[in-house]
DNA sequence: TCGTATGATGAAAACGTTTTAAATGGACGA
DNA sequence: TCGTCCATTTAAAACGTTTTCATCATACGA
């Protein structure tokens, strides 16, 4: 019934050019029009039920799929969420940890995941502005914030949704998730105190970046709270080879007064640290402690048992996925769109909240 | 001078409904057709030299980029590699060591690297039919190849440009780039006897893998040859948890004749094993030895100093990045698609070769 | 002077969608 | 009987490229 009227095509099959079935195709099946398949696979209420049902049927029966590109060129919109990847995330995985989250948060949409590692410019701030200028993405995560973070800045300016792991100091706000690295490092620098240790010494993160800066005034706060002697490594922080931690731990050493209570960022800073004392013959648990951030389960396997505090990176990725996508929706209520983890709080319990 | 016939623009700024400018924007003001433009912009040697000039400077001018998904459309070709990353590989970076090869072998093509995070669902067949239906890449990257790959047949039957890390035992040659795990383990192992160690223990990969197999059948030959004693550990490989290979190596150790010398793939698990040991009160280098693969600076923190053999996993992804772009320019040629990367040779030196 | 080769440019169609605006055909109230 | 409204469906334009096929001077050999 219902032939069409001009340029009948030869057959039933994927009369395509490139042999993909197109609405072209499911349109010559059924008789209808472009349009008609169009809105009815997207399931617009002036399409009859009875049409969009069969519309469907024939889709699925001919593995119709629709074509990105037409389909981003036509709306303008990419359905595409990129990650920006930095060097330093090599280490343990921190990359993977997080892209696994956000994979879930996209999961059941039609965003896929794209990883633009930045592994060779240094200059990320180019990055960005390629991303903007040619379209890649509809959203952009990224992490490491400074306090007066360039890329948010620019990002902002262009009205662009994104979300970064981490706070900046920026007069405008924008949708974030953090983990409370200050509570992590008051904390860790507590349990050190309460296990009797008296000079205690913080490994953080590069100078330049907000949570190093949080992570400082943790553990500041901490000591000054007990009144006792601490320090802060120089030379060295977080992304250090483990190597050069190990070194500057027994020069350190051979001073006088070293510390005995070490609060480590990251666990391949205390797997260094515990090399570093064990090579001047002290012992993790007799002469010396450490608390450290645990974000994958690479201290399982030291002995003993290194005291941690977790932070959840898979979660924290599904985190910024879910923001991100309210923030592409249009959201702009902050409330739902920066969030900060707390080290106790497991995932599910979370809730979210403004900060600072 | 040159005045556009019919329906000329606005102005001469970005007149494009987006604010992007285009093939139009450019032709509007130069003049010209957009043929023109597009064929300019080409290099097409049929271009006048000076219009070819003319229109470059003004696209760097206007800041044009041409539109992705336009270019996609029209040529059926996406200017993406995927790469397929698994769950397994978020332990220690693999996945972000050998995307910043790719990536570098990428850079200064028009090829974008996008990953396909496959930490959700575990069919990852699935994964490669959905790439290959919805033709979200030009081709494709992945690890931890099966003798008798489904992946691989897949992607062979559908004639669809990939590469492997990791060999297969199937008769339709493929792009791959492998490492000599076969040399990796009889050299670690020879090792070990050259240490004077007796007793030979052997951590694998995840039976199924290619490269288990090689593993083993590298340490079973050097036993052999050495006529020593040896086991294969079980229950445990590779990708256990750290605290499981820990666990493991203790109730080994409480057994009868216990090994004294360790082949390891993977240094997490050499980190484990150490750590076993030492809670049995055993010294690494006196007790007994460690020969492990090493991928990373992770056991730079260890003490004393574990043997290792390297698997440059950067140089691995820029090999991997290379031959595909080859592959999707239409080589067939296996000789320079197939790469056999020997423990031994550093980078700058490896030559391309054919393997079995 | 004419036809033709040559070198440069252009018009129009196409890729597969989405979207705007219009058409169709009953049903219904007057 | 006629106009109006509603529910469906459709035609056509558009998104920004690339590509096929034409056009148009100009120069050149005869």
């Amino acid at each position: 019934m219902a032939a069409r009227s001009k340029s009948v095509r030869s057959g039933n099959g994927p009369a395509n050019s490139r042999g993909k079935p197109t609405l072209r195709t499911i349109a010559d099946i059924t008789g209808l029009a472009v349009t008609t398949v169009s809105r009815a696979l997207a399931n617009a209420p002036q399409i009859s039920i009875d049409t969009r049902n069969r519309v469907r049927q024939v889709a699925l029966d001919i593995g119709y799929s629709p074509d990105r590109a037409a389909q981003r060129l036509k709306t303008g919109r990419t359905n595409v969420i990129a990650v920006l990847l930095e060097p330093h995330e090599e280490i343990l995985g921190y990359g993977t940890s997080v892209m696994a989250g956000i994979a879930k948060a996209l999961q059941g949409t039609s965003y896929h995941l794209i990883v633009m590692p930045n592994f060779l410019n240094a200059a990320n701030i180019d990055a960005i502005n390629y991303i903007i200028r040619n379209s890649m993405a509809d959203g952009l995560i990224f992490s490491r914030t400074e306090p007066l973070d360039p890329r948010v800045m620019l990002l902002s300016e262009n009205g662009f949704p994104f979300v970064t792991h981490g706070r900046t100091e920026l007069a405008t706000a924008h949708a974030f998730v953090d983990y409370d690295n200050f509570t992590f490092a008051y904390e860790a620098t507590r349990r050190l105190i309460a296990k009797g240790r008296r000079k205690l010494a913080l490994i953080s993160g590069p100078a330049g970046y907000t949570f190093a800066g949080h992570i400082q005034h943790g553990f500041m706060t901490a000591v000054r709270e007990a009144g006792c002697a601490y320090e802060i490594l120089s030379d060295i922080d977080l992304d250090s080879p483990a190597g050069a931690i190990r070194d500057r731990i027994r020069r350190r050493y051979a001073e006088k007064d070293p510390p005995d209570g070490f609060a480590c960022g990251g666990e391949v800073c205390a797997l260094a640290t515990i090399t570093g004392m064990t090579d001047c013959g002290l012992t993790l648990g007799l002469e010396y402690d450490i608390v450290a951030k645990q974000t994958s389960q690479l201290l399982g396997a030291i002995q003993p048992r290194v005291d941690t505090i977790y932070e959840d990176l898979t979660a924290t990725g599904e985190h910024m996925g879910r923001i991100l996508l309210r923030r592409i929706a249009g959201s702009t209520d902050i409330n739902e769109l920066q969030l900060l983890l707390s080290p106790e709080l497991p995932f599910e319990t979370q809730a979210a909240g403004a900060a600072s």
